[in-house]
DNA sequence: GTTGAGCGTT
């Protein structure tokens, strides 16, 4: 059981090490990604995190959402299926 | 050297 993770609010100076590192408190953490602009390659502020546990997933967006990581209050929430998106 | 909406192009 496997649950994927979106994370935003991500401070810019923010790493998948860090990422990882927080979620890893509450399980298992199969892979972070954060994610940047394709085009410029700057940071976006937000990413993905992938557990392999999905009750302990769900502890760690009850306990990471609205937590504070490097400096601002992330969010965190049941990633949607990836799919093509138009920019906003 | 900037920015803050937001769901990842493997």
């Amino acid at each position: 059981m496997s649950k994927n993770l979106y994370v935003g609010n991500l401070a810019w100076s923010s790493t998948e090490q860090e990422v990882r590192n927080a979620f890893e408190a509450f399980g298992e953490v199969t892979s972070v990604k954060l994610i940047e602009d394709r085009e410029t390659g700057r940071p976006r502020g937000f990413g993905f995190v992938e557990m392999s546990n999905d009750s302990e997933a769900q502890e760690a967006i009850n306990a990471l959402n609205g937590q504070d990581l490097g400096g601002r209050n992330i969010k965190v929430n049941e990633a949607k299926p990836r799919t093509e998106r138009p920019r906003w």
